[in-house]
DNA sequence: GGTTCTAGATTGAACGATCATTCTATGCTA
DNA sequence: TAGCATAGAATGATCGTTCAATCTAGAACC
């Protein structure tokens, strides 16, 4: 077997390999935090010894790039589907209940506040961070023009961009919400949440 | 000197040394988190040696716990002043701006984050957090009834509650924002705000 | 088809650094 | 001189990372 050649197995066994490492990380820096969580503690989660790992990653810190990098996906897929819809403003109303399932979500909302936290203070995660960022904002923005436009608001640009700021927050914000006030009446939030994005969307 | 009188200069003096490492801490762990600081480095910036640190907390955790309890008085007095203004439900939509900047300043967001993630896979910080979240958003829920009762509004128990948790979403989920986003427009962010908050409030 | 060979997969011990914490000795103040 | 304040060394554990040794699965050859 030459030195370049990889049989789509051996590709397929190295990515199931880096998944299993991801896997087992986001578990531990959910429960430790980035630098509480141990590489003897990730490799244990991920049933294999310690040295192994640095045969997928280069370091740590390229084990937390690597996680950062995997969660982009949801709220693009999400926008596009929404453009999709028949009623597009509906349809996103229509979502929100969803959405703020999501945001009170213990296990996603604490690995996420984790990842955010350390963008605070790590400039190479806080690149990471920002891209992903922007393209989710991009779309977001995308979809709430093609709504504001077929109901026929002409709004500036700037305006979209701050309405995308305005959603963004408070999905974001709930994340924290859920974890200071485990107790919040969840449907009534839903519930204010719709109302407030309805607004959002059909005022003048 | 006896072993419990302690001379009102003493105590003083005390209670600067445990300031003084409060305040190296937080900057510590802004820097590089609750598990990314240590002992040593925080015993460098707050100018005393590591071993004389355990003279005024038991350990790691009680800094912590420490500093999580000292950030509750400001969105009391904030309440306190608002429902002393002459017309509060303007005084809270002009304060809007004020709140926006605050959320946006990256020196008290990436504490505050650094807490929130670590409230929500520590209990014992989670307690702490939550006992003061819980005492904010009474002082927050009487000003916002108030509000509404001078305007006529006559709103059951839970209406109020979930208001309170919009706001707090929009205003913490803007921390977040400012980390992911650092170049959004704060100046039209915060007008959207405003006219958000002022829906909020004058709603039927 | 069975044997040999080989290269990547995997392990676990070892490394030096650093961790939180303790302890002892000394400085200082009243 | 008594007793707290303080420093700094010592401790044992654990950290991220490296490395030499072993395993294993398939290619190559007979």
């Amino acid at each position: 077997m030459s030195a370049e050649y990889r049989s789509p197995s051996e590709q397929q066994r190295a990515e199931a390999r880096r998944e299993q490492i991801l896997c087992a990380a986001a578990t531990c820096f959910r429960n430790h935090g980035f630098h509480g969580a141990s590489i003897a503690q990730i490799s244990k989660a991920a049933g294999m010894s310690a040295g192994h790992i640095y045969h997928y990653f280069d370091n740590k810190e390229a084990i937390i790039a690597a996680i950062v990098e995997r969660d982009l996906e949801y709220l693009l897929t999400l926008s596009a589907q929404l453009r999709a819809a028949r009623d597009t403003r509906e349809a996103m109303i229509e979502h929100v209940t969803e959405g703020v399932r999501r945001s009170l979500e213990p296990h996603d909302a604490g690995l996420k506040l984790e990842v955010v936290a350390e963008a605070a203070r790590n400039p190479q995660v806080a690149e990471i961070v920002r891209e992903a960022d922007r393209v989710c904002r991009a779309s977001l923005a995308t979809t709430l023009r093609a709504i504001r436009r077929a109901d026929g608001h002409d709004d500036h640009e700037g305006a979209i961009d701050t309405m995308v700021e305005l959603l963004a927050a408070m999905f974001e914000g709930l994340m924290i919400r859920g974890i200071r006030n485990p107790q919040m009446d969840r449907a009534a939030v839903a519930r204010r949440f719709q109302a407030t994005v309805r607004q959002l969307l059909t005022q003048p």
